[in-house]
DNA sequence: CTGAAAGCGCTTACAG
DNA sequence: CTGAAAGCGCTTACAG
């Protein structure tokens, strides 16, 4: 490998010292730099197709102008969706990203994370798998600036941008009792994470405030796991119950995804045999028969303000603490337009 | 921020030199080093919570465990999907991935380059838009790894992985063909890719080999920047044209959805009024009532032999290029099933 | 078995 | 207006 050109050789074939060619490329000591000299140096850089060395640099400075991000799986559309958002944005500031897929697996998150840690991001935006509160109390400790997204702990007083999932939840619910159903079940994943849990309390509390009885059987857990297995499972145990549920409200587009390709498959008829709606957008409905209705994130919102707040938070050291709840918005589709009946 | 724990903090604390927690850590120097010593250095490094600062060693060592990686577009399931396969496969080898979206635009992708380049990515993975040649000379000629996916320049001798995209268009064209249709057009971007040119260059030698005239008519071309209105003028013009065409092969599954919401908006129905066909495999289809027979490239085994292929460069200096063209498999489906006439 | 020292390519306070 | 020099946090040939 032919070495590369270093400020030293610009500064030797200039005749003059390093710092000053450092100067004059960082634009520093603006005009307090002799024109001819400075011209001379900006010209001689390019001959010589000089490239700063950006590691030399951010030994010295300390800051290495990256974001680390991690998501649960950057091949999943909302995640996807979401990455494109934050790159947009921190390209804007000049920030480039590095990313890390989790799995919703915590040792692989951990991982990730530590890779991202020991280059020095200066930064992390961060969608946390559960279990992964050692990590946010270590990224404390170590006092890195980092924002969690779509997802929080609500017992730790971390930097968050996340949907108000129980607010959407409840919405989508009520409007499926809107359309006159009294036997909706959900189906959501088995876990601890509070953007989860806070949807199946919004279901339970539409339920509620309409005085519908909640029916254990109907609401359904499934494993990421084991995603498809357990989707076609719950849907079945929800549309073959003796008392079948009319509607299903599904925790995530994935598991709708799922649900709706089983439900296709044993012919029910949507929305007169069931009823359907779930949580992200997909154009994946886009093309169905009965496209799904949903709650839309604002994704773009969340990874505009994500990279900004994170920004700040790098830029300077104090930034107080920023909590963002947003709103979704229900997009009613064909899956629950009532029937002229 | 509270100063990181670095070697010499915990050579200061140990009582030995930076040295010698450095090959301790680096577990260089095996069996060649006091155990005790040893012993007490990685304890006290666990205990002070060190974290080797990866941007000194990589100035260091002069390699930094990065992949650069560019893609048209992060957010489309395609690039996802290779994203994904990418980031898994580097991270088996301890790499980490940094990437960004060029949106097809050379001045971004130049851009993007430079910060990839300049962060001192061991190596590059790239999907590289049009006029993107001086870019690869560059590289070339600063000797930095690299490997061109999904789209090569025929002219020039470098790494790449690519799918037969002429042999894949001649068979689904030839699949057209069989299905008994004549009038066969086919939707494709206005680029000079290699790979975009050799997919129409496929339908027109499928064409030709079954001895059906060719129609000028018959081959639309849709900006990427203006695409959904270009591909509805372009669906448009092929079915409402004096002799409809009767089946159309899209140059990608962006192009295909697109093509396929504005034709189901116009109530046409797939196959019987029109049979379709498309590059790239996309879920956005499996729900739909005729899902799109198309080619699937084999995306798992492109992004894995990328990143073998770019840690061999990265490894060893003096690597013969290697240029690896991969089938994909044509996927029959009903938008193509012949209706039992 | 261990340490002193040079050096990776930058930046920047300081001196002149 | 410019330069000598220290130093960021590591690694590693060399010496002992």
């Amino acid at each position: 490998m032919t070495r590369k050109v270093s400020l030293k050789d610009i500064a030797a074939a200039v005749g003059v010292s390093t710092a000053l060619v450092s100067y004059v490329l960082n634009n520093k000591k603006e005009g307090r730099i002799n024109k001819v000299v400075a011209e001379k140096i900006r010209s001689t850089a390019l001959a010589m197709n000089y490239r700063t060395n950006q590691i030399a640099k951010s030994l010295k400075t300390n800051r290495t102008h990256t974001i680390g991000l991690i998501l649960a799986d950057i091949s999943n559309p909302f995640s996807a969706a979401l990455a494109r958002v934050i790159e947009d944005e921190a390209d804007k500031h000049h920030y480039t990203v590095i990313f890390g897929s989790s799995d919703e697996n915590p040792e692989k998150y951990r991982k990730i994370l530590d890779a991202l840690v020991n280059r020095q991001a200066d930064g992390l935006i961060l969608s946390p798998p559960e279990h992964a509160e050692p990590q946010i109390t270590d990224l404390q400790q170590q006092q890195i600036p980092f924002v969690l997204i779509d997802r929080y702990f609500p017992g730790m007083e971390t930097n968050y941008i996340v949907l108000d999932n129980y607010k959407a939840a409840f919405e989508v619910t009520q409007h499926l009792i809107d359309c006159g159903h009294k036997r909706i079940g959900m189906i959501n994943y088995a876990s601890s994470l509070f953007h989860l849990t806070e949807r199946t309390r919004g279901y339970l509390a539409a339920l509620t405030k309409n005085k519908i009885p909640f029916i254990p059987d109907y609401l359904q857990q499934v494993n990421v796991t084991d995603l498809k297995a357990d989707t076609e499972k719950a849907v079945h145990n929800l549309l073959q119950h003796s008392a079948p549920a009319a509607a299903i409200l599904f925790g995530s587009n994935v598991i709708a995804m799922h649900a709706v390709k089983y439900i296709n498959q044993q012919q029910y008829i949507i929305p007169d045999n069931v009823a359907l709606a779930c949580f992200d957008e997909t154009d994946a409905f886009d093309l169905f028969y009965a496209p799904l209705t949903c709650i839309k994130q604002p994704i773009r919102e969340m990874g505009q303000l994500a990279v900004k707040m994170l920004l700040e938070n790098i830029e300077h050291n104090n930034t107080p603490l920023k909590q963002i709840t947003l709103d979704g918005e229900l997009m009613v589709r064909a899956s629950t337009r009532m029937s002229d009946v």
